[in-house]
DNA sequence: CAGATTGTTGATCAATTGATAAATAACGCA
DNA sequence: TGCGTTATTTATCAATTGATCAACAATCTG
């Protein structure tokens, strides 16, 4: 018997066809357009699994959603099909391809294009909903968090590291495959970020420093630790 | 009306009393001592939730134990008391108390101090069990996580500090607070360990390379880092 | 070997839970 | 206003799943 909270979008599109129901203004069940209706049980279903992880029940979703259960399969042929909606509307959707460009960009500095990718991309990845949804899918296996991570590195890491050989001077990844030592590098980096989401949104620890500034921070120490690491010039 | 598969435990106990079972060397059902019977199921728990959550069923552990799924209740008595004793078997158990001596015996180096403890303590974490485990515990939320994280910051991290303070000749921790930078080094160190074992074991890529090498490289860089975020010297 | 003790199993319950189909009702259109 | 379309609900199924209890049987004791 819980209070009959509005879902802020419909209720105004209720007095439609006129009629003004003097009724309790308490929000009514309505019949939503089918891609209005599939983009709302997504979005809520992002919310959902990533509280409960994918064993969450269809049928809680649906309390959540103020419609029946049933109705759920009208929209998603099955329990997994919404889970795969999810997986695409949280680690597809979110990916922004301007970050390949902001790496790349040899018209600003090295330093400032690493702090400005790397903040953007934690402030997405940095969300209760990434965080976890991450982790379920891992813990659950599919190869999803292996291709995401693929993804990252071809067009985040390696590019990132191709940079760095330029900016010091050191042959290209073309012509000379990254080492074990430079990603192990670049992985630390991406521990250091990613960690901060694990230990607010799964161990419950709230942080106590500004994020920006963490980053800045192991951005610093980062470039200043991996000029020890990189192959030597190219000589002769 | 099933079939009568039988359950691999009896069929041969029929011979029951001694005499020599030259018969085939399979595992046969037994009446254990209660005592060992229960530290049986509690491995295997252990190592069942570690791969399937705990939301694996009482079932299919029990199948794997060749035992009855009831008879798990006759040593716990709900899934929850036996979740309970995972717990206390991988995060209690495999605490070593001689790691905190480790941290503090000023007759060895600081540098190795750090470098054997994290090499101790890396290899009892980087586990297939303790780590999906962790996971598992802080994505269903309990205090557990915060708890363990907590003791880990009473008996190691500050600890560590402290004698990194003494080290360079800072004022004691017990003076002068440990400050939110000096804390967030030790996270970033903690942090790059375990995610190792994420890596590992939750994302499944295999590490290209040796952890104790990592570690030292890891420790080495934090050390250098570390006297930048120090308080200044005890002045006057 | 008889009888007691108790570790173990078979049968079963009640609550869940993903999924389906028929009934209901809101909306658009003539 | 009446009718067809279809978004939504009600009712329900079948498989799961944590848990219980009486029956069974292995081991011990006298």
């Amino acid at each position: 018997m819980k209070l009959q909270i509005c879902t802020q979008t419909h209720e105004s599109s209720v007095k439609k066809p006129n009629k003004a129901r003097p009724r309790t203004p308490i929000r009514e069940q309505q019949r939503l357009d089918p891609s209005e209706r599939e983009g709302i049980i997504a979005r809520e279903a992002v919310s959902f699994f990533a509280e409960h992880g994918f064993e969450g029940q269809t049928r809680e979703l649906a309390r959540r959603l103020r419609i029946t259960q049933p109705l759920l399969y009208r929209y998603f042929p099955s329990k997994d099909a919404l889970i795969e909606r999810v997986y695409q509307e949280v680690f597809v959707e979110r990916w922004k391809p301007s970050w390949e460009k902001i790496i790349t960009d040899r018209s600003v500095p090295l330093k400032a294009r690493l702090i400005q990718f790397y903040r953007e991309y934690a402030a997405v990845i940095l969300t209760y909903e990434w965080i976890r949804l991450f982790m379920f899918a891992g813990l659950k296996d599919l190869g999803l968090n292996a291709r995401y991570l693929k993804m990252l590195r071809e067009r985040a890491f390696e590019r990132l590291i191709e940079e760095i050989r330029f900016e010091y001077g050191r042959p290209s990844t073309r012509d000379l495959p990254i080492t074990v030592l430079e990603i192990e590098m670049v992985w630390g980096l991406h521990a250091a970020i990613f960690y901060l989401g694990v230990r607010k949104f799964i161990y419950s620890m709230p942080l106590e420093t500004d994020v920006n500034s963490i980053i800045d921070a192991k951005v610093a120490t980062f470039l200043g630790g991996i000029r020890a690491v990189l192959p030597a010039k190219e000589t002769a």
